[in-house]
DNA sequence: AAGTTGAATTGTAGCGCTACAATATGTGGG
DNA sequence: CCCACATATTGTAGCGCTACAATTCAACTT
């Protein structure tokens, strides 16, 4: 019943060493001796010994583990990001764990907890957090990176200019003169108002051109594909001439494309259709989706290398990483052909 | 830069009371007077003090943080599955953090990781572990419960049973006697072998149909859709007569459904098809697409109430709890309207 | 031969917390 | 008024580990 637990102490005892010997072999393999390193691992192997880092980081006053929250795991840009960040972290010798946080509430709990194991640092999606977790972040004083925002972080930052996406992306679309009646789908829940920073560049760029920019529609995060076909419903309810639509993540595009498909609407000719995110669904549907590619594995990479540079020393306070974007035009937003006049 | 750390001691002076009863206060509160209490939890928080968790592990010899690892995040099945995990976690106020395990290396050195950090208990997917990853979880005598398994796990165990509902999707798609070439495609690869139990059921109900089981292809775990295309592609270069296709995800029975419509297959009249996981993907596609669901929620929240019942000793050794499945039948495998004679 | 050096190893103390036993503080009975 | 008795609070010791200073010991100098 009682797993019997195999300490330093043991292992020290059966290599014949002191227990400093031991730590040293694990923490500063060079100062110890070649053959007494061997013969220490091998008894620790032996004994199935597995050092207890939560002791370590105790009596060290410091940790080699890293915490992250995720606010959902259902898109493939969040899996390449995780994995930037576990491997970059794997790189330099840290171990990444993670805690799953849907909304602002379990964020706070996560936060809470990861600062309970003394994480070395701890990443972030987003800048929206619950306001006691803001001051616990601050108090414990352990570095925090925001990600996915390009600005507006409480300290270090990743992320991508998503109003200059959302720009270019009208540009995009205005390329065809005849587009009059373009609209925006974003999300808007208790998860995160990350979105709505499109909505005034999705405005101002509209106006630019001289176009109105009344169509902006909310959907619910949690419907996936239902809310392309919910928002399509409600926008040519509002506005039959629809021409084009910008969607906060290709799922929603590809829900649109998908009711489209029932509907007879022919994409890109009578509506043109762009996604966000290029998750990998995007090149699938037909037609194969416009979208933003977000580097999503690099801004997972640079947020781990911020976290380790700053325990370092080596990163000012509010130094941000703007890890880029890039607009992919595929075919649901091709230019209508032109007919002959 | 270094930050000021409260401890329990600093709390303890401010409110005028030994570090005793403000760690009572929060592992006993029932064991402080309420007024000494609301004093010790008012000076908790103007100090910013979060207890930790580490070192009250250390001193207790017992941890409240289950520790899980998932191979993948691309599918909702196992979003599902670790939401399930959390929420039941949480209930019996317990933590969990989790760790990204592609690969059986990463697995093992996630394992590694989890352990050293002294979990309560783990929760693993599959039963193939590293060697030494095995060998230290059973000398650590830490819980262990294996997932997404009906069988063959080391100690605990929970999952449904894959081999039955193969044979229950064969027995679906074999309703219509016309269908005489049916084709299994599972997933192969560094990570998993736990496709492969599907093939000895799928080969068994075949042939006790009197049908041929020589159709099974293997795809590439990483490849997603593109997988779907692919094994379509070499299924129909060996039989030009298929009838009917089980795939193992979701994933691949849409790139599949995808790679049908650009080349005019009808879907079910020429090539039925099923899916595995109940992702959303599956209802938003056409035709909808006939799948597995797996109850993934059900089967994390049973993987941590078994590793809690465990730690209180009211679960033997070897248990498992199978959560069942449902196959739900959509258009993609529906019968063929029979013509008239 | 005594002194100097450097590498390898080892005590000591303490990280922040909790189990446990010990003490203080009240309450009512005899 | 003293004793039992429960309730509230507090020392003490130690969890497994590491920083740091102290020690050992061989290999060179001079």
């Amino acid at each position: 019943m009682t797993p019997p637990k195999t300490t330093m102490t043991d292992v020290a005892a059966a290599a014949g060493v002191s227990p400093m010997t031991v730590s040293n072999t694990y923490k500063y393999p060079e100062r110890v001796q070649e053959q007494t390193r061997a013969r220490v691992l091998e008894c620790a192997a032996e004994l199935g010994y597995v050092p207890n880092i939560a002791a370590g980081n105790l009596a060290a006053g410091e940790s080699r583990v890293i915490g992250g929250t995720i606010p959902s795991m259902r898109n493939s840009s969040f899996y390449k990001y995780v994995l930037g960040m576990q491997n970059c972290a794997n790189a330099h010798g840290y171990k990444l764990v993670l805690m799953l946080a849907d909304t602002i509430e379990q964020e706070r709990s996560a936060i809470e907890a990861l600062i309970g194991l003394r994480v070395a640092g701890l990443v972030l999606v987003g800048t929206e957090h619950a306001p006691e977790a803001m001051t616990l972040l601050k108090r414990s004083g352990i570095p925090v990176v925001e990600s996915w925002t390009p600005a507006g972080a409480m300290d270090l930052g990743v992320g991508f200019d998503t109003a200059a996406a959302t720009r270019t992306l009208v540009r995009l679309l205005l390329k065809d003169e005849r587009r009059q009646r373009i609209a925006l789908i974003v999300h808007e829940g208790t998860g995160s108002r990350r979105f709505l920073e499109r909505v005034p560049a999705f405005r101002a760029e509209l106006a630019a051109a001289g176009r109105k920019d009344d169509l902006v529609h909310f959907a619910q995060e949690t419907d996936g594909f239902g809310a392309g076909r919910r928002a399509l419903d409600a926008l040519l309810q509002r506005e039959p001439e629809l021409d084009a639509v910008i969607c906060p993540t290709d799922i929603v595009a590809a829900g649109i494309l998908f009711e489209c498909s029932r509907r007879g609407l022919a994409v890109p000719d009578q509506l043109a259709v762009a996604g966000w995110g290029d998750y990998e669904l995007a090149q699938e549907v037909t037609p194969q989706l416009t979208t933003v590619h977000p580097n999503a594995s690099e801004m997972g990479a640079a947020a781990i290398d911020l976290l380790i540079r700053r325990g370092q020393g080596t990163i000012p306070a509010g130094y941000s990483i703007d890890t880029g974007f890039e607009i992919l035009e595929r075919a649901s937003t091709r230019e209508r052909a032109h007919r002959s006049p």
